[in-house]
DNA sequence: AATGAATGAGCATTCATTCAT
DNA sequence: GATGAATGAATGCTCATTCAT
């Protein structure tokens, strides 16, 4: 990794929270000096414009929660296991560097809709490929006779990430983790009395 | 209702829906008189900051959200039928002056939270209303005996705010209509399965 | 004249100087708002940006020279004279407050040339508009019987521009007043030898 | 010639037409890199700074125009057709690689005259050489009784270069070819009917 | 009560230049 | 001798806010 890869690396990891706390508008290039002790020529010399920095700093942030899945997912043998990693992941998102300021995909999301294309595109592949990598799973189960057949794939996977993300949100702006809690237990009775055999 | 009083209100009109679908930060005065066709004076006249433009705009969506919900409601005698006229309201969100571009207390919500403190607070207790109002109505629902005793009435409130604001906030943002759709036929089955006798 | 009209007329006071001395490049905002006394935002409250400036200045410092040319044409009789209020006015370009910096047609060609379409175009337009009242200046001539009908008149005043603009531009950047005198004799000798009768 | 020298030489082949082109302050040092495909740092190490290269392009410029007068000369025996070399080489400009940007020592001179002493005096020195050059040229004709004693030497140089730069300037900005077309026939009919005998 | 005009701090971005490697 | 990376001052411009009228 050369010094430039390593600084361009340097600038994501120290603004990717500031993008996921202080959402695209929210985080200027003061804060993003402060953040980094670099200058904003050096910022520049790095990244295209502001855009370029936000754009790597949500995959950044995606690439850190997915991994934390993946982490328990590489445990976890049946589909059952590997759908309940991402409940787990977001019960205890408080001690997640990412989650404990919202998930970047609801973040992003709704702030971006109305105001940033590109970044609003980012926020809805990596939807998409969440609920692919969830309807994977459950055809996986399926396949190994794991799940019931009967279960409409996609429509368990849109429900399941609705109950996430909105216990989630709710959670994170109310401090009332009663919206998180009760989502994901609904959710793992889902998978236990809905899915599994 | 005094001249002052009518151009406050022209302005929370005429700005609300910018707020709810570009956020706090995404609209700048310019917006706001663009919008209005007043003068950033006149603004400044009616109103103390852009914070108080912008709490007001809050209460103003929030109240016409209400206010549709109310309309069902009132010609609802069940307690199921008034649970179900939150869900109608958003199932038909594309229609709805307000929800078309988001429901605000997950717009402001998420937005606010890290960077809006009176926003945020604004935001809270709209879903805290709200949770009361849909509690109050499941208790009056087990007071009449139309709903089971053994539901926790909290608990049960809660899962049907996630269950909302997460497929109302991910159609928005993906256009994908699913996410939504699941949801709410979801709560509804949950309704009428562990609500209702 | 409202304020703000007055506000637009002292910027471009103040500016168009700096504009043909220093060109279009090479005047700043800040070069601008130390003319002015005034702030960038009072710049931008009165205009849409820096082209707009540079654009008005340049109409304001050719009104001023054709002013000049004018006052003293005011007082001339014959076509001959009127001819020779242009070289009046050039040959004491020293004393002029527009030509002292040179001539706005030829600073401003030749800088924006090849690099700001919108000045380059008012340039050339004040370009066709001198040349198409000198023409309008012969053609009066032929016809009151002052000048000789056998001269072509657009390219005798092509040839009184040239003689002019080359004279002026080389005399202002050598300081050497002989390239102007020079050319300036020789075009009242043609219009005395070649244009009258 | 080492390396170093060989892409000085390089830098200022490849700067020089921007240069000509786009004025002083509209190059930059990314409009440098670009052009050469060389990093800054490789520019910095073979001039002292940016106006280092301006005046080495300018050099560069005028060395490649003289040239071409001179190549035409080399095959003209009469003092009246190496001053018509001059004519020819302006007359064909558009194919010229200098001309057809414009005459660099009016294009610098305009532009420095005010903002750039160094540059001024660069293209002052030119003119001064080029009115030397012409001067040198009427006085050999006149040695060899081609040209007639009574004409004003000095004064002819300073009519003729006005001639030459003012309708070079103006085609040149307006489009318009009749400025430079008209210049240059008067100024053979001059050479012929006043210089010749 | 409302306006038009101004403010000045802040914005994202580009500049010429430097320097360790 | 050349590069890649960094600097910091300056660029044009927008922001929320104020205030005399």
């Amino acid at each position: 990794m050369g010094k430039a890869e390593r600084t361009k690396e340097f600038i994501i990891q120290k603004t990717a929270p500031l993008f996921n706390k202080k959402g695209y508008a929210g985080t200027s290039l003061t804060d993003m000096t402060d953040a980094t002790g670099l200058t904003k020529g050096s910022v520049y010399g790095n990244f295209e414009d502001k855009d370029d920095v936000a754009l790597a700093a949500f995959d950044y942030n995606m690439n850190k929660l997915i991994g934390q899945v993946r982490e328990i997912q590489a445990s976890e043998r049946s589909a059952a296991g590997k759908l309940k990693a991402f409940i787990s992941v977001y019960r205890n998102g408080a001690e997640s560097p990412v989650l404990q300021d919202g998930c970047p995909i609801i973040n992003t999301g709704t702030e971006a809709d109305d105001t940033h294309p590109q970044l609003k595109e980012k926020a809805n592949e990596a939807l998409a490929r969440w609920h692919k990598s969830i309807s994977a799973i459950i055809q996986q189960g399926k396949m190994h006779g794991e799940f019931r057949e009967n279960v409409n794939t996609v429509e368990f996977a849109s429900l399941m990430i609705s109950l996430i993300e909105g216990g989630s949100a709710l959670s994170k702006m109310s401090g009332d983790g009663n919206y998180l809690t009760k989502s994901l237990d609904h959710l793992e009775m889902l998978i236990s009395t809905q899915l599994m055999k």
